[in-house]
DNA sequence: AGAGATTATGTTGCATGCATCAGCTCGTCA
DNA sequence: TGACGAGCTGATGCATGCAACATAATCTCT
């Protein structure tokens, strides 16, 4: 199997040019290039000093993220998702994550029962803490050991890419640890976690859904959401 | 079947370098190429009368695809899908076309289903007159009808990644039309359809996962498929 | 003869230069 | 004044050259 680096969406891309990509993501997603700013060859070259073709090859896998359009013969620009794409990636991820659920709870797995035993009673400790960063992070650690121990490694590539695609949507991120969602997150973590345990496949599969879908409206009923 | 659908619908892949892309796609699927084969980028590029830049390029879109493997500093070599991959392609495949059936059945569109409708009394048809060229066709429309039909660009974005990664297969396409599989396949597409008039989305979606669970079955029992 | 070191070779990875093209500026003319 | 068009500018798209590296072949020494 090709040397592959999960990246911390789990997805897997070549190692070799994983440096310059992630550095060039990384600038963008920084925050001074608004939706719509043009992200030219010779600048990025210029300030990773590199020459404009790996500079090309980094922004063309961006293109394919999602993260920015490429108009031949006019310029690489900055594109942020729309509302309707938010919506539809959403969509896919609740089947995706469905699916990983349940394909884990056929699977009856022990390691990953215990990993998530551990990450709800953390979460806990973290939701009574206060501590939103590290809940946040526990909430991706949940959902990450569901994708993995599914077993299937094209269903952890493209949630790898769905989730990139949506981590370039800021507004996700910022209500990624919404406090009013804290209680009922854990609350239907737990649900999930008993249906895998119970080797309810098809219960895990709709747990998780229905959790999915419920995280998701919580970022698409945000006002700070943009409505194009 | 070339992937034309996803290129009438403007996907990730930029229009401009679909030629060069599809010509080595089909030159290296062509069958001249057995698995593990060198592809060298001068090879190509002196095949194609192009530099190696854009050769380049084209490879990276490839082995995002799944087609071909690089190995830095090596070489690039073609990659076919091993069977545990196609188990896996398959159930994500289950689970996107039973999404596509159940978003489409809870739009309860009009256009779709009388698509739909004669599209089964074609397959009616082929089927009776043997022609099993033209009823695949009319099973492939019938799927990429329920695809596109779903409204999540999304959506028909994986999926063509998807079924790009099923296509390497070339065993997948063997029994693409395997007469065993017709008159239930009909069936179930009758299923599918009828559930998605009745607009009962979690109905379109359990008999559209059957469906393509039970199409998947007919491949990965096939005893040509290797077992590696 | 065999094992390790060494050269040879073929390939990629990247830098650079030039032609091409989209979009804009500005001048011209009705 | 306003519209039209030729050039201008900046960017990409591609060709080419060179260096670096992995791998194979060869050589050397024991």
């Amino acid at each position: 199997m090709q040397q592959t680096f999960s990246t911390e969406q789990g997805l897997a891309v070549p190692v070799h040019d994983l440096p310059l990509l992630d550095r060039v993501r990384a600038l963008i997603l920084g925050g001074d290039f608004p939706p719509g700013a043009p992200v030219s060859e010779v600048f990025l070259s210029q300030e990773f000093d590199v020459s404009r073709t790996p500079i090309r090859e980094a922004l063309k896998q961006l293109q394919h993220e999602g993260l920015v359009e490429i108009r031949p013969k006019v310029g690489t620009f900055v594109r942020e998702p729309t509302r309707r794409e938010i919506v539809e990636l959403f969509q896919l991820k609740e089947s995706f994550e469905g699916l990983a659920a349940g394909l884990l709870a056929r699977r009856g797995p022990v390691r990953e029962i215990a990993v998530l035993e551990r990450n709800l009673e953390e979460s806990d400790e973290a939701a009574a803490a206060g501590d939103a960063e590290r809940y946040a992070a526990l909430v991706h650690e949940f959902h990450q050991t569901i994708i993995l121990g599914a077993d299937n490694n094209k269903l952890a590539e493209h949630y790898g890419r769905l989730m990139n695609q949506l981590a370039y949507h800021r507004l996700v991120l910022r209500t990624a640890g919404h406090p009013g969602r804290i209680i009922a997150s854990t609350s239907e973590h737990r649900t999930v976690l008993e249906m895998i345990k119970d080797k309810d496949h098809f219960g895990a599969e709709a747990a998780m859904r229905n959790h999915v879908y419920a995280s998701s409206r919580e970022v698409l009923t945000d006002s700070r959401t943009r409505n194009d």
